[in-house]
DNA sequence: AATAAATTTGTAATGAATACAACATGATAA
DNA sequence: TTATCATGTTGTATTCATTACAAATTTATT
């Protein structure tokens, strides 16, 4: 998804965050990347245009954006958390032997039995590992 | 589950581990133990028992035992990793409020459409997080 | 018993994430 | 405009889970 500065600031707005200048350029940057980056692969990407930037600004916003839902969290990797833009219903798949995280669909969001039915879900996370089809015919 | 520390030792023995003492204490405690423990927690309980235990040793064992799949590595939690003994195919639910961690039936393992029909698939984890009915009861 | 191999231990190092105080920026009122 | 206050940002220090690694211990083998 590729909105515009305007689109981002109106986007943050509803959701009752000022749209300053970083927080509009985390956001656009989040939105029109897939590959679900890190905070240090966020930073190291704005820095090159925003050269003032902040480590510690990336983690505060990153906090600020899951907390009212407008990134997803990711901790299909275990030593450092990923952030997705995308907040749709979708898998995520792990590649064990490049690391690249892919998408995926899912038939439908309602996997639980009745277990959890007096339980008040708020959000639902989908992990599969293994290996991708480029590192299977690397293989070979 | 609880098994008998002979069974512990065979089953070990089926998936090529060596059941040394400290081995078959800690996959016996994960057998016995519901509630997903982390490495801290798992430590604290078996130190009590086995005075020269090293957390080192935890950490060890467990990957040990994650690379062969007897034990579930749970990464629900953003900060530390839980887990899990039983490895049959459940999913996982956080309380955001008391933190702990439930177990829960999924329908069926099937989720993914064939986005990932040529992908090899090793693990799935289905992690949902909300409030439980406790901490839902304590709110009124 | 002697030697080799595997296991365990404890300390040091790594690195992601947070705490926090100083600083900068933006909004509001006189 | 200028002063005042609130909000956002920065950088450093700290925390803490996890790993690296070498020494010490235990177990297996000749």
């Amino acid at each position: 998804m590729n909105l515009s500065t305007e689109e981002v600031k109106v986007y943050l707005l509803k959701h009752n965050i000022k749209p300053s200048y970083h927080r509009v350029a985390i956001l656009k940057h989040l939105l029109s990347e897939k590959n679900h980056p890190s905070v240090d692969k966020i930073y190291n990407e704005l820095v090159k245009e925003m050269p003032t930037l902040s480590k510690t600004t990336v983690y505060n916003t990153l906090n600020l954006f899951s907390g009212v839902s407008i990134v997803r969290v990711i901790t299909i990797e275990e030593n450092e958390t990923r952030y997705d833009g995308d907040v749709s219903d979708h898998g995520h798949f792990k590649c064990e032997k490049c690391k690249t995280i892919y998408d995926f669909q899912i038939k439908s969001v309602d996997f639980e039995t009745d277990d959890l039915s007096s339980f008040k879900i708020n959000e639902k996370s989908v992990y599969y590992k293994g290996i991708c089809p480029k590192c299977l015919d690397n293989k070979k």
